[in-house]
Order: C-alpha cells, then sequence, then structure tokens
DNA sequence: ATTTATTTTTAGACTTATCTAAATATTATT
DNA sequence: AATAATATTTAGATAAGTCTAAAAATAAAT
C-alpha cells in the first residue's frame, strides 16, 4: 500500500518516462509536479528503498517493473473515474481530471473493477487515451490520432474516438469530417493545440488538444 | 477545506454529541476513533482554533454550528456514497462502510450533487440512516425502526425502509412480515443484535442491526 | 584542463498528526 | 476536607512530506 505522494511520484514518472526511456531528470519532475528539487530527491530515496524505482545519485532515474505496474494501476483508476464522471455523470472532458486526480487513490480493487464492468470495459478514456485493465495491459489505439501528427503532414481523416452526439456535431461543424484531407500547419505549444488547413474547403480551424486526441487518421503518402 | 483528519473528527463528535447532547468526553472520543486522549485534545484546540467547536479545558466538547454543517457534509457524502455502491454497483450493505469512509472526503460539491441526481435525492440510506440534504437538512424516518425498540416492548412490524428484492426475500424468509406482531426480548450489545420472539409461529430469530434498521414498526398499546 | 554554470544532493527547519510519559485538574471515596 | 482514583492536558518525540540554503557533482565553455 502507497502513500499519496508515492502514487503521485509514482504516476508523474510514468507520463515523464515514457516519453523521455533514457530516465527522468529531477529538475524536471519538480517542474512536472510544481515541486522542488530537493522534495523530489527524498521521494526517490524513499520510492527507490521500497524497490519501485531504479535510481543512483546524480544519474536520474527509472521506474522498477513493479513501480510501472503500481503505477499502471493509478492510472487505470484516473481514465476508469474520468470515463465514469462523463458518461454516467454528464461532466464535460474540461471538468474531470481534478476530481479523478482525488478517485484514483481510492484504496479497493473491487471498488475499481465493478466501475470497470459499469462503463462496459472500455478501452479508451474521453481524452483517447487507453484505459490499463486490471493486470496493466493496455492497446495503443491501432491508428494515429490527429495530436500525433507533426507540422506540415498531410492527413485524411478516418474516424473519432468519442463517438458522442456532441463531439460528433462539434466536428461536422468544423468540416472535419470522415474522409476529409487537412494539413497540420501548426502546433501551438501553449496548450498542444494545432493549426489545421482544410483545402477542399479552402478554410483554417484551430483544434484543440481534446478534440485532436480524439480524432484518429491516416497519413496521405 | 478541511483536512481528512479534521473532517473525521467533526463526523465522530457529530455522533457522539448526538447521543449525548451535553457534550463530547476526551476519553470517550479518543475510545471511539481508536486513538490516545493527548491526540484527541490536540485536534480540539486546532478544530476550536477554527470555530468548528466550543471546547474548553477540561470542560468537554460541542460542535459549533459551523462545525455541525460541516459534519453533515460529510456525512451526506458518506451515506450517499454509500447507497451508490449498493444501487449501482451491486455491493452488499455489510460490504460499503470502508469504501465510503474513504469516498465521504472526495472534494467536490458538484459531484456528490450530480451522484445525489443519479440516485434520484434519496431520503434514507441502505442502513436506514436519513441523507442530509446540500443544505444539511434531513428527516428522521416518521416511523420506528425496531433498531430503538427496547428490550421486553411488543411491536407491530408495518414497514420496510430498504424495499429490495433481496431484503424482501430475507425478511419473508425468517418471519418477519408486515403485520406481524413481535416482541423483543434481548440486545446483545457485541453488535446490537436483536433476539426477536415472533409469537404467532411459536419461534425465535436473531436480528442484524442491518436488518433492524431497515425495519419499520410501531408500537403495541 | 581550468573555470564557470547548471543540476542535484545534503543538512537542517517546518507542518500535520500522531504517540509516550509526566504533570495537572477533576471527581469520587473515605 | 483530605486523600485516592480517574480524566485531561502538556511537554517533548516521531514520521511523512515539504521547504530554503548551502554543498557537492556534473556538464559546458573558454
Amino acid at each position: 500500500m502507497n502513500t499519496l505522494a508515492e502514487e503521485n511520484y509514482l504516476k508523474a514518472l510514468y507520463h515523464l518516462t515514457m516519453q523521455t526511456p533514457e530516465g527522468a531528470y529531477t529538475n524536471y519532475i519538480a517542474a512536472y509536479l510544481q515541486t522542488k528539487a530537493s522534495s523530489v530527491t527524498d521521494m526517490l530515496k524513499k520510492l527507490s528503498s521500497k524497490k519501485l524505482v531504479h535510481y543512483k545519485k546524480y544519474q536520474g532515474v527509472t521506474l522498477s517493473k513493479k513501480g510501472k505496474q503500481k503505477a499502471l494501476q493509478v492510472i487505470r483508476k484516473h481514465r476508469l473515474w474520468e470515463y465514469f464522471l462523463v458518461e454516467k455523470l454528464n461532466f464535460r472532458w474540461d471538468e474531470v481530471h481534478e476530481i479523478a486526480e482525488q478517485l484514483e487513490h481510492i484504496q479497493s480493487d473491487e471498488l475499481i473493477n465493478r466501475i470497470d464492468k459499469l462503463l462496459g470495459f472500455p478501452k479508451y478514456d474521453p481524452h483517447g487515451d487507453p484505459i490499463p485493465d486490471a493486470n496493466g495491459y493496455y492497446e495503443e489505439i491501432p491508428f494515429l490520432t490527429l495530436f500525433a501528427i507533426p507540422v506540415g503532414e498531410m492527413v485524411t481523416i478516418c474516424g473519432v474516438i468519442d463517438s458522442s452526439v456532441s463531439f460528433l456535431k462539434l466536428i461536422e461543424n468544423i468540416g472535419l469530417t470522415i474522409g476529409t484531407l487537412i494539413k497540420v500547419e501548426e502546433i501551438f505549444e501553449f496548450d498542444h493545440s494545432l493549426k489545421i488547413a482544410i483545402p477542399s474547403r479552402k478554410t483554417k480551424v484551430l483544434v484543440s488538444q481534446q478534440i485532436s486526441k480524439n480524432v484518429l487518421v491516416k497519413i496521405k503518402k
């Protein structure tokens, strides 16, 4: 059983080391968690003594197998609760994160497994991120999302992750219907929103991260 | 915003001072919360400085208006989550307490109000205890429950709080159907289970607290 | 290859909530 | 009313997690 702080570090380390598999830097972890480098060092020592991370002074840190497993269980809970909040309590995508940050720490395997069942064992959360199963296994989306496309690339829209009426209404309204050929013109670092050109309509639209993560595309060759 | 420990003390004080409105004793609070008297004193000082309790050294403690309000909000959350766990996730009554002890501390008014709505604004939880509304207002059950009947009293069963198939099946099976005249023969302190005599059947049954709190009765005069 | 800049770690302090053991107040008993 | 018993509070310690400021290690620059 891990403390709330431990769970938050494990989750952060998972996200950070997936982006840079060679390990995470103390300062970067501190910035990510909005804390100080010295606090990070303290916690890394603690997690290391619990065999949850591989850590050597000044050498960066990676999750151990055990640590990765624990992190995935927290991520599983976070994403399932987000799904629950949107699906069963009609919250909007952008409202659920903070509440899920709290709910992900509720200690009960039985509870989260029943929530999973209630929701019909979803594979992806409302942001288009994959939900690990009870064993920590998950599948990446078999297509690319618009989120993952670099600047300059031309792609064709071939599907959506979220199929709610409200989402479909939105993408139809801005012209991102299935089959449309589009081009990623710019990625704004601030919130990872994208400027998209739609040649067939001779227009451009600004697309949020939440939208881009829910639009599936094929690269045009 | 109160800490988890503060919320637990407020809840405990509410339960303890409802039983004895003249105030709660340090040692009794300590026993109730499975902690030490000195820890209780520390926390009472803290709650007092936050104007959540009326506390004078050696003189016992009562909740302030503000403290009572906060306590009722925690109790509201606890009972609504219990209801949710039983009603939507098919947990049994005896399984839900521990999980609800965690969920009651999730900070989001919007969340608990939506859970309330999802459940249809129930007035009583699965244990037959009243659920305060968003303003802290609640109604005691207009009839007596079997739980509240003293030894020796004869009563007639006139209803139930829980009307699930599983509960009705149970009370029919043990002979506690509506209209039946019964007598409380003994109350076992250990778990507040009751020995009930059913003269019409010439039998006696042992009834748990969870059952007794869900059976409504009228006193036979 | 030194010096400089940056990153990381240590040392020591602070907060919250807890504890033990000693001190003090209250209540009960003779 | 004095003493004994009990209840409550204080004093000081501990653990988790955080912080600031100083020290040490690593990386970059001349």
